[in-house]
DNA sequence: AAAGTCTTCAACCGCCGGCGA
DNA sequence: CTCGCCGGCGGTTGAAGACTT
């Protein structure tokens, strides 16, 4: 038996709403409430069907809704949110006090998608697009002086570390930030050492299941790039977290190419996929994550916002390439920015710099700091 | 200045789940 | 238990404006 349509379609207008619907619309709910929305349309006199005018009310009409530009903090959001949830609009929606999920999703695929796969990410599954890597030139790097035993699953995404249930309580943790932000940093706080150990477990795990030698007190790192600004985010692993002192140099200034390096106590899991990388306070206030910034330079300025937050998480074990064609398949026909030092920075440049930091710290081992997934 | 192309986003469409009769 | 209604959701469309040639 086929469905009844929602209303009588016959005589009702389409299309954009006037200015004199608006404000029938609006009269009609301030005086009785948006209720049935069925019957709402005759009541209030609009030629429209209930849906289309739930849905001006929701998307357009709504006093609380916040008009203008995504700011970064809000794509920000956007994008962990969606690494999480996926294409749950009004789910992420629900996190962004003023926004409707229309609105969101407009955004998404009109800037931070598009974004996205400027930069090599693929905005489904928020991994680096392993068509778009030049594989072999990784695979030959010096990258992991492990042969090719790593599986490039662990290697690229940190997927292994996933799991449904994890990904549950990501979600409800994302839910305690958002609804008792202070709440939310206690338990980080309460749980920063154990979460830390655990991801080392988890790492360990992963690593020895892939039959690869955790590289305790080796340097692992990624044959860097030539190109300016350079970031990368190092990890310690698996030593005791430690405090990195602003512009202290954690290994040789002058070397842009090494392999494992011992540097006595210090262990790091490191990496320089990304070319075009910028800390973000604001990310940074949240997670704790600490960046370690390699300019060619010489200068390589530990950014951290707070001193004092001595965590560190294995976010960024494989952050994104954004502007170096090394690291492209040149064959590619896909749209490419190079966004070089020397490139004048435009505000879009700039989100698309941010974009790139801010989904490549939020891997799934940032959302693995929550207590409440340990 | 005009034509063509691209981008944006409000609005629509169809489907789904919850709920009551 | 089944059916129909309703609200909500995600995908898609297309008009309008912006931009390029």
């Amino acid at each position: 038996m086929g469905r009844a349509p929602c209303c009588d379609k016959n005589g009702l207008k389409k299309g954009p709403w006037t200015t004199e619907e608006d404000q029938k619309l609006i009269e009609y709910i301030q005086k009785h409430g948006s209720g049935n929305w069925r019957t709402l349309p005759k009541n209030a006199g609009l030629q429209r069907c209930g849906k289309s005018c739930r849905l001006r009310w929701t998307n357009y009409l709504r006093p609380d809704i916040k008009r203008g530009r995504f700011s970064l903090e809000e794509e920000d959001t956007i994008i962990q949110l969606h690494s999480i949830l996926g294409n749950k609009w009004s789910a992420i929606a629900a996190h962004l006090p003023g926004r409707t999920d229309n609105e969101i999703k407009n955004y998404w695929n009109t800037h931070i998608r598009k974004r996205l796969l400027r930069m090599g990410i693929d905005p489904v599954t928020h991994n680096p697009r392993l068509d778009l890597l030049d594989l072999s030139s990784i695979l030959n790097s010096s990258l992991y002086n492990v042969s090719s035993q790593m599986s490039t699953t662990s290697l690229f995404g940190l997927r292994p570390l996933f799991n449904p249930e994890l990904l549950r309580l990501a979600t409800s943790l994302l839910s305690t930030r958002a609804e008792n932000p202070n709440l939310f940093m206690q338990n980080l706080q309460q749980n920063q050492l154990s979460s830390s150990t655990q991801i080392e477990n988890q790492l360990t795990h992963v690593l020895q299941s892939s039959q690869i030698q955790p590289p305790v007190h080796n340097i692992l790192t990624c044959t860097t790039t030539t190109t300016t600004n350079t970031a990368t985010t190092c990890i310690p692993f698996p030593s005791e977290p430690q405090v990195m002192e602003p512009n202290k140099e954690p290994y040789p200034s002058n070397t842009t190419d090494f392999d494992a390096q011992n540097f006595g106590d210090q262990s790091w899991l490191s990496c320089d996929f990304v070319e075009e990388y910028v800390s973000q306070p604001s990310f940074n206030d949240f997670y704790g994550t600490e960046i370690m910034d390699v300019n060619s330079s010489q200068n390589s300025t530990f950014r951290s916002n707070d001193s004092s937050n001595q965590n560190f998480n294995i976010a960024s074990v494989f952050s994104t390439p954004s502007s170096s064609p090394k690291l492209l398949n040149s064959n590619s026909n896909s749209a490419f920015v190079n966004s070089s030092s020397t490139t004048t920075t435009t505000a879009e440049d700039e989100r698309e710099s941010y974009c790139s930091s801010m989904i490549t710290k939020f891997r799934i081992p940032d959302i693995l700091r929550g207590s409440e997934f340990m």
